[in-house]
DNA sequence: TTAATATAGGACTAAAATTGTCGGGTTTAG
DNA sequence: CTAAACCCGACAATTTTAGTCCTATATTAA
């Protein structure tokens, strides 16, 4: 319940890591399964959405892998949320993409309340980038690890 | 993905309901129900949910139903969420109840950053309260029809 | 005092979403 | 030409959410 998918967790992950490293300094799918635990084909599909995003740019063949294709604060949690699961709706209603209309129809008077909490929600995680997340990140003794 | 359950979505708007009359007014599941075409065990259970939480007040017997316990101000959404669905914990790791530990063990790096997140959003929906959803309310055309 | 209509609440089933797996590609360094 | 990497769709398993069923208690009114 208003929980991040276990997939933006590994978005979070996999971008926190890239971002502790240098220019372009490669990160394999084999390497963020190996030190996070994360099963390696989950992780490459989020890994091939973020960079179909361009958040992060792909190199193939062996000794490929991938970098950070934008600077950290121009990339906000809310986007990231976007490219994995879709945009972020806190209720059905105000889905773009709705097949099926409101079963409230005109007796919802719902809508509009809910509007206020998804705009104010909006402007939340569009504010909220990878910079103030690793910032962080740099506070914590564990970080030095990863080179 | 990061959306309400419809539990939640049936507090809110039974909530708001109840906000638009005046004192002991009751309101039942029944008519709540018919109104917004929810299911009514459905409803039932969410109403009394809030009832132990004391967001609400039931009377029980023929004639009974709920009517608001506390001044909208007081009701925050975070409460009403944690109240329906448990506490908002953005990432697993985060809960306070949690039996199985971290499967990231010593390698997480990112409990401190979801930490920032938790706390923010923390925040938001601590100071988001009844009153300003139904503020918004007020605005529709809807709501007039209320009685 | 009985019938009707309310709330109270546990146990269960159905549906949907998430999470993870499988099997097949293409690219490129060595 | 082979190993290690990315690419990608389809599928299966698991978990969560949504909804149903059934029984009990309370209260009003005929």
């Amino acid at each position: 319940m208003l929980r991040f998918s276990k997939k933006v967790e590994y978005a979070l992950i996999s971008l926190l890591h890239m971002s502790q490293k240098k220019g372009e300094q490669l990160t394999s799918a084999a390497e963020l399964s190996r030190q996070y635990h994360i099963p390696q084909e989950l992780i490459s599909k989020v890994l091939q959405r973020l960079a179909k995003e361009e958040f992060i740019r792909s190199v193939q063949g062996v000794k490929g892998g991938y970098f950070l294709g934008q600077p950290i604060d121009a990339i906000s949690v809310s986007q990231i949320v976007s490219a994995i699961d879709g945009p972020m709706k806190i209720v059905s209603c105000l889905e773009h993409r709705q097949t099926d209309r409101c079963i409230q129809k005109n007796h919802c008077t719902i809508k509009n309340p809910m509007g206020i909490i998804q705009r104010r929600l909006d402007i939340f995680f569009d504010t909220l980038t990878l910079r103030d997340l690793q910032q962080e990140l740099s506070n914590h003794p564990k970080t030095a690890e990863i080179s």
